[in-house]
DNA sequence: GATGAATGAGATTTCATTCAT
DNA sequence: AATGAATGAAATCTCATTCAT
């Protein structure tokens, strides 16, 4: 039997995992998501995950490294192959809710564990903030945008994002490609440099 | 002993207690604010607040209560005062950064039982969003504001409000006043009619 | 009602616990003293325990603080009464001998306890041999005692004392008070100057 | 594949297994002492365990069996050989010391688990406890030592060894050749006939 | 012979709630 | 009105043991 195989195995148990989990926290919250609900789910006994992951802790880190990769891969070459500042903010906040569409449990998880632990993951969160002020950044300096301060207008347009999923669970059927583009032509008239 | 006087007092208990409540969900978070934590900040037993408030979800139902009418007291008439849906808009991002500046222990309350508790305050917050929506129909109306969709800005504008607090733990130094303006004139920018 | 009955009332649950939780260590060892075993046998809920003492560490801190000042105050005066090293020392041994056959439980779980956690307890330990060693100090400089290492016989002293807990379990009517004589002769000949 | 290779094999895989235990024992103590643990430090599966030693219990079995046979050879012989009870006397407590210098993980395993489970061991230390009165015995019947009670003093001769491992810890450079032979002054002075 | 994934029991700890005084 | 002792449930973590491969 190859070691592949074995390696295979682990990583297929360790998906499912942090699939289960993902799906848990973002029906019940990260509060109200034990370890006995995310197993049940899962369909295997709680000592499972403590064996994979050593405890509750190392889940959820894989749960954030999972989604956040995920993220990132998706959302990052569609922004730097933007020829403008313009357009490379409206790919970021458009590949946003589209990474919505398609993983709405993965992201709604990552948004629960920023927001409860605050100590531990603040990074992230301010990591995801700054990538924005990048995009800000280079806008400024191609006279695209105007002179605001980019840690407020940053802030704002990742709030403005992370509050979607919030609504996905009581709005029926929201468009998230249409809310995207309205997101879009919004900070687009907030950010562009005034003609006058 | 007079009923006044008893009322007198039982109110008096009732607000230290929610006040020494939201002082601590604001300070550990609503996951870590258990009973006894917060009985022994107000320095009485834990069973007060099962007299006065019948269990932890009253309690926590009074937080709520209390905090959303001190803000609603404070921010409407400055709103309702203003000349223009544009000053409106203005007034209320600023008079609620204001609040935040004067209580910032209710306010991060507030929003931790609103993001927690998915289920149960969801109408608060979907009030708060259509209290903002009322603003951006009078700037449709009187031709101000620009043809969009009420519901997405209203939530961006909300969404981007309510990010503030998180900042407080982090960023030493925040000057809210200079942070309204800024979130003001970005919204400003974002909701006016397109002139061409 | 006043508040010493209040103090009344908890001094004697933590003494009714700290009795069972003895007990319990006496009987099974510190490993298998679970804290569910100790409520039980005293008859009450195990959150009783954390109520009173916090945790297990605060409950095994409690049982040893009892035991050592019980056993303190039960032989010191016997020991510091004697006129000589000599008699000092017997009264030592048979004074701890003593202790073992009224508070047999107690000094049982003292020692699983000093046994078992050898970092938190280690000091007690170690004191209690430095207390041995004084009274070999003295009659070295008086001349009773002759020119040996004072941490080997103390350790020596101890241990020939701490054993004989272990026996209680096994050897049935176990006479203290003879085999407390049968010590005190042992290291009186062992201690004692040669005369040639 | 001949069977005296598997044989080989086998013994091979126990005896390194024993001493891999012995030394997590040693070293943290029976009860932190998991199956876990000591397979890793094997650098095996924990299953390997089980297979050989069927189950915890086993294993400490032969903890027990290797160490207290790899003892009793080296000390044995050397006691055996003396002319007298005296010189007999000193050949065990020195002998042990110096199988402690030789054997420390060894040792500290077999007293952790002779300490921890009082029910199961209990006949090996009371075995331990009669090879001293064998001597003892000896040397009251050629007249060399005292009318005492052997039970006693052979306790605590055993005590007195037994209590210098835990000093290992925590006394830094121990001599333990000098150690052997104050104890061995010491009870050679207490159990030698009194001329008078 | 060996692996390591999985189980299930047991232990501690936290906490909202209840109730006699 | 208030106290605080007590309960019982829920959650996490550890670990010996089993078993299919």
């Amino acid at each position: 039997m190859p070691s592949e195989n074995e390696t295979f195995i682990e990583a297929a148990r360790r998906a499912q995992l942090t699939d289960c989990a993902a799906g848990v926290i973002a029906e019940v919250g990260l509060g109200k998501a034990s370890m006995a609900r995310i197993a049940e789910r899962a369909g295997v006994s709680v000592g499972v995950i403590s064996y994979h992951f050593g405890n509750k802790a190392g889940l959820i880190a894989a749960v954030m490294t999972d989604a956040a990769q995920a993220a990132v891969a998706m959302m990052e070459p569609l922004i730097v192959a933007q020829s403008s500042a313009t357009l490379g903010l409206r790919a970021l906040i458009t590949s946003n809710l589209e990474f919505m569409r398609l993983h709405p449990e993965r992201l709604r998880a990552m948004l629960e564990i920023i927001q409860h632990d605050n100590g531990l993951y603040a990074e992230q969160g301010a990591q995801a903030i700054t990538d924005v002020q990048k995009v800000l950044h280079w806008g400024q300096q191609t006279g695209e945008f105007g002179d605001f301060d980019t840690r407020v207008v940053a802030t704002s347009i990742r709030a403005a994002i992370d509050a979607v999923p919030a609504m996905l669970g009581h709005v029926e059927d929201l468009d998230l490609t249409a809310y995207g583009e309205q997101l879009a032509d919004l900070f687009e008239r907030a950010t562009r440099k005034e003609t006058r």
